[in-house]
DNA sequence: TTGTAAGCGTTATCAA
DNA sequence: TTGATAACGCTTACAA
């Protein structure tokens, strides 16, 4: 019942099971009445040939396997949507394994890593040892938003550069002085380098250092309540004038925070976020951000994996894909219309 | 190099492969002094057994797959956590497949029903033919927000009571007379039953029946245009003073299309949405919507595929989770402080 | 053009 | 308690 083999597709046909498979795969000739009655018999014995059988013959898996922190957010369904995509067009199935914190996370990595041809690990999600191990067992492994370890492959978003034009924009353009940092430069490489670029333009104008990150974690809760805490400004100090985040999750919590304490976002509040999810632009007033290329970056991580696994060798790729200020209204810019707004 | 097999420890610990694979999964008693020496070759070649062997030998894979339209928005993401994590935590890969309207889909469906043990399939995604084929074939499968095919396994989430409850509490508490549906009743089972509970509530105060939908994709871009086309009301008659949306990212776009028209949403214009994501409470005003326990149905379908696979036969199983209707100031209730907002 | 047979790396049955 | 050895289902030399 459950498994009609090729023996069985051999037996009806009249030929071997070599045959079969060539009639399968097309890996050699055949003649034409024997093809024909093997693809009869395949038909109607509605075969499918048995993957683990195939795999092992093969030794390789067809398969990939891609490691996130955590599915919820639109950022990683778009790198891992791109990189299903690449994966799936080639032939190739796609295993997804999240971490979220879990502490038996290094477990689950070695045996996804069993499972499949060549790794994408994003983020913070894998200790590099056992990055290391896989890698120096020969396994391809690409990484993603986070520095090679030793000399896999790489790929990531430019943070540093387009951090610094963003804060210049908001302190030339829009003349802020007091920009307040929401994130956590030490939770991730691409934040610690959103705060760089963040510090650098504060630099580059001769202005006092700007103060220390508020701490928040890349979610809207926490970006808003980072918010209250900003704009409270329990301390004497003024309230920041502009509220600089990590992403645009944070972003959408301060919105909230500035509603609930009557600032007016865009007028005497800028926000700026990063990402440009989809709903950036659908906020009142639409948000300021800049714009990574999400699925690139998936796809860019599948077709490295693609040549590591059948070009084999070479010197470590690293990728960083440029990003782009997308300037809307919450920073105090003029309204974009809605129907000037490129597709996505 | 790469594949230390179950032969390389067997030589090394002078043992044989059966006394191997033994002391690897402990199926049978070993002596201690053998099982040490054993355990210490495999340490020593970092032997880890091959899957495609072992899933040869078992006839499993120790995998299951989930079927999706797209990656984008939260509702998938939710739910394929949920998949996932109770696939991961069983010792199970999870395979991916983004169907995205793709052509090929039937295809990649049948081939990735042969990479797993069980099959989770979301929505009108795949031809009802397709799946009865596979349930025929003895694959277990399990459906999510769509209508079983003969006795296969489903699960979804309800929809119509209290799509009802909903405009009931738009009807009666807020007087409104004049409520858009935004949405699309033909694209899946669960846009119909909520229409049909949007109806019902209409019929059971006697009210004319609503106007037919305004047909609008489950995303924000159309979202946005349907509500602009709805308050814009060409027609003679009166623009609605209501919106209820199909889900909460079509609320989402009519957010911005509101703002727009100068409409305020909680004020003259009462909004509702359906899934109860994230964003939702983070509105300004925040969403009232209806909560779905996204992952929930997530984990009750591998629940379902794992007593399929192991337990094999029964009955079909169909369930229905509850949802429940978030209420908060886009309808024109009273805000809730976020304080109150329970965690998520 | 086709068939035979040797793998691929496990698990599991039978003997010893 | 251990070892041979037969599956498991396929691909692919090598022969014919």
């Amino acid at each position: 019942m459950r498994g009609t083999t090729i023996r069985d597709v051999a037996r009806r046909a009249g030929v071997s099971i070599a045959t079969v498979s060539r009639v399968q795969r097309g890996s050699a000739p055949v003649a034409d009445d024997t093809r024909d009655r093997v693809a009869a018999a395949i038909e109607a014995l509605r075969y499918v040939p048995n993957r683990l059988g195939r795999g092992l013959a093969e030794r390789r898996h067809r398969a990939m396997g891609i490691v996130f922190p955590d599915l919820s957010g639109p950022y990683f369904s778009e790198v891992i949507g791109g990189f299903e995509t690449a994966a799936t067009d080639d032939d190739h199935g796609v295993m997804v394994l999240s971490t979220h914190g879990r502490e038996a996370a290094a477990d689950r990595v070695r045996d996804l890593a069993s499972r499949v041809d060549g790794l994408l690990i994003l983020g913070r999600t894998v200790p590099d040892e056992v990055i290391r191990d896989l890698h120096e067992a020969g396994r391809p492994i690409v990484l993603l938003a986070r520095p090679p370890v030793g000399d896999t492959d790489a790929v990531r978003a430019e943070n540093r550069a387009t951090a610094a034009r963003l804060a210049l924009h908001l302190i030339d353009v829009h003349g802020h002085r007091r920009i307040a940092f929401l994130g956590d430069p030490d939770s991730s490489p691409d934040g610690a380098e959103r705060w760089d670029g963040f510090v650098a333009a504060h630099r580059s104008r001769g202005l006092a250092g700007p103060d220390g990150p508020i701490r928040s974690l890349y979610r809207q809760a926490e970006g808003y309540a980072a918010a209250r805490l900003a704009l409270m400004a329990v301390d004497a100090r003024e309230p920041p004038t502009a509220l600089f985040c990590g992403n645009d999750e944070i972003a959408l919590g301060t919105y909230r925070a500035a509603t609930e304490l009557h600032r007016r976002v865009g007028h005497d509040l800028a926000i700026t976020g990063w990402d440009d999810i989809p709903t950036a632009r659908y906020l009142a007033p639409a948000l300021t951000t800049v714009r990574q290329p999400m699925r690139e970056l998936g796809l860019w991580a599948a077709r490295a994996l693609f040549a590591r696994i059948h070009g084999g060798g070479g010197p470590p790729r690293h990728e960083v894909l440029p990003t782009q200020v997308v300037l809307r209204a919450s920073c105090g810019c003029a309204t974009t219309p809605m129907q000037e707004e490129p597709e996505r």
